[in-house]
DNA sequence: TGAATAGTGTCTGTGAGACAATATTAT
DNA sequence: ATAATATTGTCTCACAGACACTATTCA
């Protein structure tokens, strides 16, 4: 018996055929109009996701993300797709691969490992066929040194929670999170969230997935609004047209009758 | 029954109970020391990462990054650490998680979903306590319009192969790899070491974890070799100098004996 | 006319790319 | 002296931040 055999042996045989079961839970993010509070200005945008409320135990009347177990026959991404358009009848989404999560006890029942996606989309392309257990939250955030706050609220229902981040290595934009505060979310969805939002915030500037959750026709206010929602911070008019520039093309549409000066029509422009 | 309910039954009822099998593979890379051609010239660098032989079906006697099934009562990573431990003594490495890779027929004998992290050493804290199947390979990498053609080299066997590289979606920069020719590359990890390549790549500029892959103390000189064979392009000094300034920290010591002028040796230097 | 957004012009400072120049060592 | 790397200086260009200015609409 060689060293490599007897290392083998000593480390695997023992739970050779142990096999947690899969999930894939999906973060869909979209933007929401509010209100219009004068006839002047622009409808207020909010960043939003899509959860859902559990009607079964473990965490029951809790909400959490769609999602749910991936069969032999499917890729991890193929049981997102499934589960996205089961529950929200939502074809052809933008989805990237988050994240595994993989905590021992994150699910009470068994050992769970979730792999999460990441979802984009334009709310408003949606027809309003979600399940009545399905709701989109707007959310509010606010970070400071160590912690995020998060409030997700639908209207009718509100979640917060807060989570403390922690860098995970010195040299790396890797961060720990762990939940401080939750009254209403299932499971570790929690993070989940807030490592999307973040996966988000860094991508909007250095990719075009924005896009995704744009109409096809909007105007560069409206673009700016998006980003600025995402970055949660406000945005200078020019700097945002120069970058944003080699990315739209202006059509020969305008929206008026906005009570103030009418505005271009832009389109995406792949490259 | 609701519709909730009915759709919950159609879509997971029957598969409920599949669990797939789970590993966790590790790409680890280093740096290499290639010979001296001339008493005047710095050592060449190489880029390289740690194979395992197979000596068990399948892919018997071809090469796999180290890896094994993830137990139930482990995180992913921490049966990264541990597998690593196992096959190379290797402690307190710098790791972090790389991507889930689920294609279905990825393993011949069962469905496993594959949860893959990505490590960062320097070789030479090493003891030479690996195990006789386990090899460090220089990467040679060469990349055109479309694919990636990396060639691997112990000294002792060249591993070869070719990737096809095609962007998932216009807005974003996730790529769909394909393997186009491969000769002794076991399961799908030619594409796991291009993502790790490119993911490498990327953060070099954006975090520290290069220092992982050096020395304590080292010249400006090799710190530049390091970003030049993993960025695959030479770098100017005076920017070099200019963009690694904050990170590190001069030492009163210096190397000599190299046949020019010599060099004062730095520290990293955390923020 | 006034309040609001749309859209453009331009100044300034920062920082990367490029190249030149100087310093120091072993043979 | 020479070949090699080490280290620094500086010019220029691109571009982001900042602010000012003009344009246009509806009540």
């Amino acid at each position: 018996m060689n060293s490599e055999e007897k290392t083998f042996l000593k480390n695997y045989d023992a739970s050779k055929y142990e096999r947690p079961s899969v999930t894939s839970d999906i973060l869909l993010f979209s933007v929401s109009d509010g209100v219009q509070s004068n006839y002047r200005k622009l409808k207020k945008k909010y960043f939003s996701i899509l959860l859902v409320k559990r009607n079964t135990h473990p965490f029951k009347d809790m909400w959490c993300l769609p999602g749910g177990f991936v069969k032999n026959t499917e890729t991890t991404e193929e049981a997102a797709r499934r589960i996205l358009k089961s529950e929200t009848n939502l074809d052809n989404v933008y989805l990237e691969q988050l994240y595994t999560f993989d905590d021992i006890n994150r699910d009470p029942r068994t050992r769970v490992i979730s792999v999460s996606y990441m979802g984009l989309v334009d709310k408003n392309k949606l027809d309003d066929t979600l399940y009545e257990n399905a709701s989109w939250f707007n959310i509010t955030s606010l970070e400071d040194e160590k912690s995020i706050h998060i409030t997700l609220d639908n209207g009718n229902e509100q979640l917060k929670f807060v989570i403390k981040k922690t860098l995970k290595e010195k040299t790396t934009d890797r961060y720990k999170y762990d939940v401080v505060e939750n009254n209403k979310m299932a499971f570790d969805h929690a993070k989940v969230i807030v490592c999307g939002m973040e996966r988000l915030k860094n991508k909007i500037s250095y990719t075009d997935i924005v896009f995704n959750m744009m109409g096809e026709y909007f105007t560069l206010g409206e673009l700016q609004q998006v980003y600025e929602i995402i970055l949660g911070k406000k945005l200078l008019d020019p700097a945002f047209r120069r970058i944003i520039a080699s990315k739209v093309e202006k059509t020969d549409k305008i929206k008026i009758g906005e009570g103030h000066r009418p505005s271009v029509l832009f389109k995406y422009k792949k490259k």
